[in-house]
DNA sequence: CTGAAAGCGCTTACAG
DNA sequence: CTGAAAGCGCTTACAG
């Protein structure tokens, strides 16, 4: 494994020459730079970055939190991870994975792995209601920047990216109505939820503004899984209300969705146009194929990357990203 | 930021003293240790760890390729990443996170990682047949351990982790076979693939070991969807032959299975019996609940984690586990 | 059991 | 534009 040294030896040149020539290319004569590059090849010299991340104690390194998925399974965190780590490389950073336990416990790991200097800063996500984290690191002075909002009543702590729930369930509304859906419902999560009451907003505000009912079109799940979206459809089913469309918190419930009105003897995308959230693996596998909110991954990694990295001078960042709606069979026109 | 010698100076020790009471407590006298730890506390003293990567040459950092799920979606990486991650920080180290190219032209992605001392080594996992990126760190000496076997004739190179599929295929099997099934039909993918003949043999053998038929009892799917599933298992049922078993190779052509059992009225569970394989986060979440077999995540990890870290000696290490059949609705006793 | 000293492989003011 | 030298914060033989 050659070093900086034997490069210089090799090209004649002294050490610091050979870091210019790496580091700040045009601090060098050309003629000088070509043969220093010349030897960097021959020897097939690669910089040590322990050496480096030493020196000038930046590891570009981004540490992220591993997720134990506890209520509600996180079927886009692939997608997630691989734009996220993407964009982080197009930096020459990299992504340190870890794991600790949930809100402000958690915090002596995060606490540590920076003080060890093993990451430069944090991604943060799966952000709950009230979080702890974002106060908590913005007052050790750890960087951090948070994919996903704490739906405090007072201003969040930190720089923060995230998808704009609301507007992509009125984009959802929206559709529907254009295909001709008139009672469109919502089936949604137990109160709790900061992202949940977004996208409800979001449906009620479109449903109004469009002219159309609200009353009595609002179910409420008590987990996200297939079962309870599909009983969820059935009550709102049984209440003799008409309904020919639903906008679904989630793909899962959406799922659900599908099933009753299938049971039902009713065609989805025909008789009712249904949509999901998040564009999970499975809204394309599934048949008709689920219309659904697609996160806009790959910007919202740029993003993230772009601010943690980013010299964050003066007030914090906020980014609220709108989602795409991917049509599919599930919401085609009646 | 405390370091190594403002804590031997308020300790009143040398820098190789306070080294030893983290690396080596056993070579410090009782009261000298004790002494130290205070300072230690009391400074808030946590070593550099590129300092000490760079000394030692050690990064304690295993890279990890996330893949970009080319065909069939990977829907247990999240659960496969949480437990790779615990069980490496269980020894200290950590995961880094990279992208590369598939096949051979990811490489120089390995080789550069390795090079910047930025990785100890790697984890492989989504090998493919043939996957040549084995052949290719061994070849450069480069520490790797593969999660999944690369199916080639000749021996693989290098350690590897996997879950015995043919051992999990009969599982299901008997499984059925005890709750009464009698025609058990098996679910497949192309032949292309070493992972689905594994499985298919598995299948094959458990059937003529219980005296169970297999002619005209296998499907294979274009693709690893639901559609896909279920367009096979009707197939199989238009034939006339009777099915009263149908053993998935994945959880998500089950799902398909079960969607087209229902759609001609037969119960799942109760007229047919069906698994799948993964266990996936969607085998909870489905109704009636499904039937699959579980790839023992913690265990993976940490064999994983255990065979790159410890010294390899010798012949290497070859790890086949057993998968866990998790029983739900979708094969309740006839 | 403890200490003084060398060195891991870089970067970066500072001179020339 | 180039070079000699200090130093980042550790670990580790080597003496005492």
């Amino acid at each position: 494994m050659a070093t900086l040294k034997q490069v210089a030896a090799h090209a004649e040149v002294s050490v610091q020459t050979v870091s210019n020539a790496l580091n700040a290319p045009h601090r060098l004569r050309a003629d000088t730079l070509e043969r220093v590059n010349r030897s960097i090849e021959l020897l097939n010299y690669r910089p040590n970055r322990n050496a480096r991340s030493l020196r000038t104690s930046a590891v570009e390194l981004i540490g992220y939190c591993v997720p134990s998925w506890p209520n509600h399974t996180h079927l886009v965190m692939d997608q997630f991870l691989h734009a996220l780590c993407a964009a982080a490389e197009r930096t020459g950073r990299h992504i340190l994975l870890f794991t600790a336990p949930g809100g402000v416990d958690g915090m002596p790991t995060y606490d540590d792995l920076h003080a060890r200097r093993m990451v430069d800063g944090f991604v943060l996500s799966q952000t709950e209601t009230h979080d702890p984290r974002h106060g908590w690191l913005k007052e050790q002075d750890i960087p951090f920047v948070s994919f996903g909002r704490v739906w405090k009543q007072t201003t969040q702590p930190g720089p923060w990216v995230d998808v704009d729930g609301a507007a992509g369930s009125a984009m959802a509304v929206r559709h529907l109505h254009e295909s001709g859906r008139r009672r469109i419902a919502f089936l949604g999560w137990p109160k709790l939820s900061g992202l949940g009451e977004d996208r409800l907003g979001g449906w009620r505000d479109a449903c109004k503004d469009l002219g159309l009912p609200t009353t009595g079109l609002t179910v409420r799940c008590r987990e996200d899984s297939i079962e309870e979206g599909a009983r969820a459809t059935a009550r709102m089913l049984d209440t003799g209300r008409t309904v020919d469309g639903i906008v679904a918190l989630s793909d899962i419930l959406a799922l659900g969705a599908l099933r009753e009105l299938t049971r039902r003897g009713l065609t989805p995308g025909h008789d009712v146009g249904v949509t999901g959230f998040d564009d999970s693996p499975l809204a394309e596998v599934v048949s008709p194929g689920l219309t659904s909110l697609r996160q806009p991954m790959d910007q919202i990694a740029e993003e993230l990357i772009t601010i943690l990295t980013g010299t964050v001078n003066g007030s914090p960042v906020e980014r609220l990203l709108r989602p795409e709606l991917v049509i599919r069979g599930s919401s085609a026109p009646g």
